[in-house]
DNA sequence: CCTTCAGGTTAACGACCGCTAACCTCGCTG
DNA sequence: CAGCGAGGTTAGCGGTCGTTAACCTGAAGG
């Protein structure tokens, strides 16, 4: 809502540069000067946009959380009716395109959680609880043979498997986006359907 | 080979509490002092035992690697002629039990590399890198379907099922050790065979 | 044209951190 | 028992980091 498709603004170009950095070298590995110089202005500049460097860190993780819980209820209720097959196949995708287009995001959320004020903390983790209780239950009505809690472990391991991405990249040899994408989904239905008997 | 079934040594102890401790705070997080006090003795005293901070990180992930593919090349030769399928197996397995019997080193071993002088790193890449290929030439054994790049993406994902079990502890309700290994057996192997058409 | 203010700048402060220096204290051992 | 080395201690140095203070500038607006 409050992002157009005009040019980014100043606290967006922030906002990115330093989830790029905070991904790469850890949140206490980078400095603000080096922030502010990813995006031309210099250290102190930054303090114009946030009140400080773990308020960065703190609307990254809570706005990528938001953003997967956002999506999947959408897509829970788009794709609903189709049964609950369709519904995991499309939070998959979306889980996947996220993997895919915002890298850095996906590393810092599950990686620099604990560096978080504590409200803030709180919140983020609330966020992520609903979005993986969501999976839970699709997943359980996909799969009526797994048990909550195997359901949930099955969870947490395929955003492990989806998550992996970063690790992809490395070698320049990788085939295109498509090709990975799918083979991300078949992989991550294929552990779901394995992990009943 | 170095290590017996004594008590363990003062230099055992450091890496054990280093490991623990980067892996919940990031190894910029982390200030010698509150190493030393983990262990019982303050600061600086760590410098009898270790060249440095960065000399901890160093062991610990040179170790990690190397124990990995070690076992991997043990399990190899122990695991041949029961065919691909046996083997890939028992690669799974050995990397279970590492991921749940170590998880601050899992932890540390794919989230703290790029800390590390130069010399450090380009080693632990390179036993990393041999334990990907080990393991990538198993998989297309047991799955000839799959072409190089594709099983070689498949297994860094099947890492990142895997390597998932820390995320796995939050909450005390998860079941047994014995059932989440199972579990992440069926669905690493049920994610490899997805992975062809 | 004067004011205001958003958005920069540089200087500098205080805290912290990795590491070294200097010193102490045991338990061996010749 | 003298000596010594392993393994501690505390004090403190030098550098870095996050943050603040003080100042500057250019564009908008009455």
């Amino acid at each position: 809502m409050t992002t157009r498709s005009d040019a980014p603004t100043r606290r967006e170009q922030i906002l990115k540069e330093a989830a790029r950095l905070f991904a790469e070298r850890g949140f206490h590995g980078v400095g603000v000067d080096e922030i502010g110089a990813a995006v031309g202005i210099s250290g102190p500049g930054l303090y114009r946009h946030f009140a400080g460097k773990d308020a960065m860190l703190a609307e990254l993780l809570v706005g990528i959380s938001g953003q997967l819980l956002t999506g999947a209820k959408r897509r829970l209720a788009e794709a609903d009716g189709g049964g609950p097959e369709a519904v995991l196949d499309s939070l998959i995708e979306g889980h996947i395109d996220f993997a895919l287009d915002d890298r850095p995001l996906i590393t810092l959320h599950d990686r620099e959680l604990d560096r978080l004020r504590d409200s803030d903390r709180k919140m983020v983790r609330q966020l992520q609880r609903q979005y993986v209780e969501l999976w839970v239950g699709v997943v359980r009505e996909a799969h009526p043979e797994l048990g909550e809690p195997a359901a949930r472990s099955a969870v947490h391991s395929v955003f492990g498997l989806l998550n992996s991405t970063p690790h992809l990249g490395r070698g320049g040899s990788l085939p295109g986006r498509g090709a990975t994408a799918e083979l991300l989904h078949r992989m991550a239905r294929g552990a779901f359907a394995a992990a009943g008997g």
